[in-house]
Parts: C-alpha cells; structure tokens; sequence
DNA sequence: AAGACGAAAGTGGTTGA
DNA sequence: TCAACAACTTTCGTCTT
C-alpha cells in the first residue's frame, strides 16, 4: 500500500494538523512531532490498535503538560505576545502565570532530555541500531519524561526500556542481555521499566518473533547462509505446530539454529549457541527436545551423520 | 575430557480468586 | 493481596563420544 493519504488524523495526539513530505515518505504531525514511517503504517498493527483503543482519551487526560507541545523536544511557550492583545487585563496575570509555569517544566524536561538523548544515542550506536529505532526510543522517552514516568527510577532504565521498546516495535530485536551489557543497567531493572513505560503510555508491543533473531546469532555463530534459512524453515514448521506459543523467542531460535546446524554438518556445542542466544543449554535442550518430538528432524540429522562418515 | 542429557530446586513474573 | 502456575535458570550427577 503506497497511499497514505487516509491517515487524517495524528495516532499519537489525534491531531489533524499533518505535514506530508513525500520526498522522504514521511508524515509529521506538528503537533506532537511523531513521525509516522510508511513502513510502520503499513506493517504494524500496534499503531491501529493505538488508534482506535481511545488513545484520545488517554493521552489529554492529567497533568497540564499534556498540553504542552513538543517540537522534537524544543518546548514552546504558552502563547505568544500577539495572543496578549486578544486577552482582556485580568486575564493578563492567569496568562503570565501559565507561562512561567511551563517554562519551568519545560525547561526541567528539556534539562532531562538532554542528558538522556545523549545516553540514549550512546547505548543505539554501541548496539548498532538503525537510526529509525534510536528516533523511536527518543519519542517513546520523550512520553516518558512529560508523564513524568522517569520520577523514582534512574533516567539510564528508562532509556534502556525505550530502546528495548523501540527495537521490538521495529522488529530488530535486542536480548535483554545485550541492553543490558550496552547501558549498564541491571536485565530485571530494564524489563521492570520496559514493562512499566509501555503500560503507562500504552503500547502494544506483540511478541517477538523467533525469526527475527536467526539472522543475528547465525552470523556471531557463523553459519552459512543455507543452515540460516533452515533454521527459518524449522521455525515456520514449529509455528504451526503450535510449538512456539508462549515460550521465549530466543529459546527457540536458538534450538533452531542448533538443529540447522546439526543437520548441515557446522555442529555448534549447545553451549556456543546459547552463549550468543542468551539462554542456557537446558533451555536449548529442551526446545530441541520438542522440535524433535514434532517434526521429524532426526532423519535428517542421520542422513547428515552418515554423509560425514564416507 | 568435553559435550550432551535430564532431574531438582530456585527465580521473577503473570494470573485469578 | 496472595497463592498457584508456567517458563526459564542454576546446579549437579550421569551418560556418550
């Protein structure tokens, strides 16, 4: 779908005020500066369900600062000296008093943002993360911090939680192991705020698919490229084998991988493979277990063992 | 000796009363 | 709010290559 000229309103503020640059493929609501990718449009139902679960309703609900627009993290002033005419005198000093109130938050918030971007540019480049994600988790955090989400836990968790956030939208994702290698913060903290940021400002994230790993741990494993789209193989086939419901992606993309590379003869020890997938070889085992039960791999592998032997 | 296997106990999070 | 529960981890002993 290339069109996107349906999209009236702005799914993050319900704004109708959408700037269209169709040079990059972009729309911006001037409002609350979401970008909207085409690609995410397009591809992902969280925006949809975001759209219609009454995100109105949520996000103009609280805090004054809810009004308070943000130009990518430039605050605004309430007014400007041309609305001042339009105001009788004793709405002078309401007026005044407003302004000062949300030049302090917005100068605390954009204090706090500063220092975070920075952090969170850190973390996005030592991972490697497209820039689309690294612009995402800014938005996401940007949310956080006028929530006021960031008071009681440290500014450095709730960026991670935004990037993990971001990475699983875009469907890159991180193990909660290499977020936390990259900012420092403890697996359980980043969880814990991932979880927290997400609910508050309601974000539908779907799980991740195992899929999305294969390519990443394939390659610090170095398989070749056919051992790769086997493994990709073995998952659709335990998809729909109801094999991958309600366990952990990387698990499973792990016991992929081991059982592709068995079966292409680049034996990798179940240790090797859980070392990158970040899940311990009981898990391993016991996925591959599984896969065995359900599909039957095991002629394969044999066919593999004997191949080596002549 | 290293790797694979599996049992048992522990952890942190979710769910449902 | 608490207990049951599922998934995963840690640890450790045994079997296989």
């Amino acid at each position: 779908m290339m069109q996107q000229h349906y999209v009236k309103k702005c799914p993050e503020c319900g704004g109708i005020n959408l700037f269209y640059n169709t040079e990059k493929g972009e729309i911006i609501c001037r409002d609350c500066g979401l970008v909207v990718e085409e690609k995410m449009v397009d591809t992902s139902q969280e925006w949809r369900e975001f759209d219609s679960e009454g995100s109105e309703k949520r996000r103009r609900a609280g805090a004054p600062s809810t009004y308070t627009q943000y130009d990518q993290g430039l605050g605004t002033e309430v007014g400007q000296k041309a609305d001042l005419f339009k105001l009788g005198t004793k709405n002078k000093n309401k007026f005044f008093r407003l302004r000062k109130w949300q030049y302090r938050i917005s100068t605390a918030i954009e204090r706090n943002l500063k220092l975070a971007l920075a952090e969170l540019k850190r973390v996005s480049s030592y991972l490697k993360l497209p820039k689309q994600v690294e612009e995402e988790s800014a938005r996401i955090y940007t949310l956080a911090v006028q929530r006021g989400l960031v008071r009681g836990r440290s500014m450095e968790s709730v960026v991670a939680g935004s990037l993990y956030a971001a990475c699983r939208r875009h469907d890159v994702p991180r193990t909660l192991d290499e977020l936390s290698e990259a900012s420092g913060i403890e697996k359980k903290e980043i969880g814990r705020t991932y979880r927290f940021v997400t609910r508050e400002l309601g974000i539908k994230i779907l799980p991740s698919n195992p899929v999305d790993y294969i390519a990443r741990f394939a390659s610090s494993l170095r398989l070749k490229p056919e051992t790769q789209s086997k493994a990709i193989e073995i998952l659709e086939s335990a998809q729909r084998g109801e094999l991958t419901s309600g366990r952990g992606p990387t698990g499973i993309a792990a016991a992929a991988l081991y059982v592709s590379a068995l079966i292409h003869g680049e034996k990798r020890t179940q240790r090797e493979v859980a070392d990158v997938a970040g899940v311990t070889e009981v898990t391993i085992r016991n996925r591959y277990k599984e896969l065995l039960d359900e599909l039957d791999l095991e002629k394969e592998i044999k066919k593999q063992k004997k191949g080596k032997k002549e």
